[in-house]
DNA sequence: TGTACATCAGTGAACGCGCGTTCACTGATGTAC
DNA sequence: TGTACATCAGTGAACGCGCGTTCACTGATGTAC
């Protein structure tokens, strides 16, 4: 191997002073998001991230018991993200003076910060949710944003405050996750892999907030 | 090689009893539709294709480019068969009094069909529609069904029919199927590699036609 | 009807590829005395 | 404060894998005469 400890290591690795490298776990995961970011799951390439933390590949193993357990690691990373771009989006929805329109406003801010994930982060957005592995959605807080809760968590809430609002009618709580869910999950994959790919930014956004449409009033 | 010409090939190879094939394209290309059937996208490989239509590996070359081409042709053959299920499902549809009541059941008879086959054909649906190559819907002839449309156009077409019985305001037309198509395909991803994985086929059939409800109402 | 020949579908062997993973190891670290 | 030692994070070399693809070839076929 060239550049020993102190030396660089082919490919953008960091120097690296000592022996011990010191955060390896966080370096491959790290490597790992990077990856997916640029090539979604399957760029999530065990000897790719090892080279990245300038390590043997094998040092891998210390760290995750497989590719498999790196690239879950990365998909609780992903889905944090999307948690994270939905808790954004929430923090911004002006305070409004009916509770209904607050309620539908969350709603709104919930699929709205999803769709935007999905467009500005598709590699990992394709990560999270990536077949044919199941999407699990457990309450797993490496999948939480910093409020603690994940995607399906904050839509699911999203959705109870409506019915305390009064603007969802309590039988039809029971499954609207899945509705809404559906609809917002398709879109984003029309708008990054399907006929939608590369239409413009602001054409997509308008066609979200239609579909949103769709969704408040089908529900 | 053992088995030469006549015998039989390692595994599950037809027996041949001429040097040449006879319609090596065909059987290429089935050996390439069973293997995406089962496996999804990446199981479309190409030694194994050439393997089950007991022929060596290269022999492939005189009738695809290369792996992406016949992964290609399976692909249109998928989506051809996304096609078939929707007419299936529209010819099944009972003829109504009403032109609107005939026009609503022609929509839901478009995603009932789509649903259908990503439940009934996983493996072909995910390859129909397999990132991150983007979904090319041309009318290319290879992905339509028997009435000659592919599942976009059908899709469309039943949209055209609602305009006309004055189900769906004109100015609400253009790019309704992006609405529809999102909230089905969304729900598809969901129940074939989503959390909603495994769920029982006829509560997945019921959210189904929860889920076209909200379509009908909200597009 | 018979023969020579061009065509080209399929053969057989080989390639380089990067991957995930295993093995026996080495050397930095922190801890117990 | 100094030293012996256990721990275990990272090394270096090697594996087998199946893949897609290229090469120079061979032999069945159909066509022109």
């Amino acid at each position: 191997m060239e550049g020993e400890l102190t030396g660089q290591s082919p490919s953008r690795a960091p120097l690296r002073a000592t022996y011990r490298h010191g955060d390896l776990r966080r370096a491959l995961l790290e490597a790992g998001i990077d990856l997916a970011r640029a090539g979604g799951p399957d760029a999530v390439v065990l000897r790719e991230a090892t080279r990245r933390a300038g390590v043997a590949p094998n040092a891998a193993y210390r760290h995750f018991a497989s590719r498999q357990h790196l690239l879950e690691a990365v998909r609780a990373a992903a889905l944090a993200g999307v948690a994270t771009a939905m808790e954004k989006e929430l923090a911004s929805v002006p305070r409004a003076r009916r509770a209904a329109d607050q309620a539908r406003a969350g709603l709104r801010a919930v699929g709205t910060g999803y769709l935007r994930f999905a467009q500005e982060e598709t590699g990992l957005f394709r990560t999270g949710f990536a077949p044919p592995e199941p999407i699990a959605l457990d309450p797993d807080p490496a999948k939480a944003g910093p409020g603690g809760l994940n995607p399906f968590q904050l839509l699911g809430a999203a959705l109870d405050r409506m019915v305390e609002a009064g603007v969802l009618p309590p039988e039809r709580r029971p499954g609207a996750e899945f509705l809404a869910w559906s609809a917002v999950h398709g879109l984003a994959l029309l708008v990054i892999g399907g006929p939608l790919r590369g239409i413009p930014r602001a054409q997509a956004d308008a066609l979200g907030q239609r579909l949103l449409d769709m969704v408040e009033r089908g529900i």
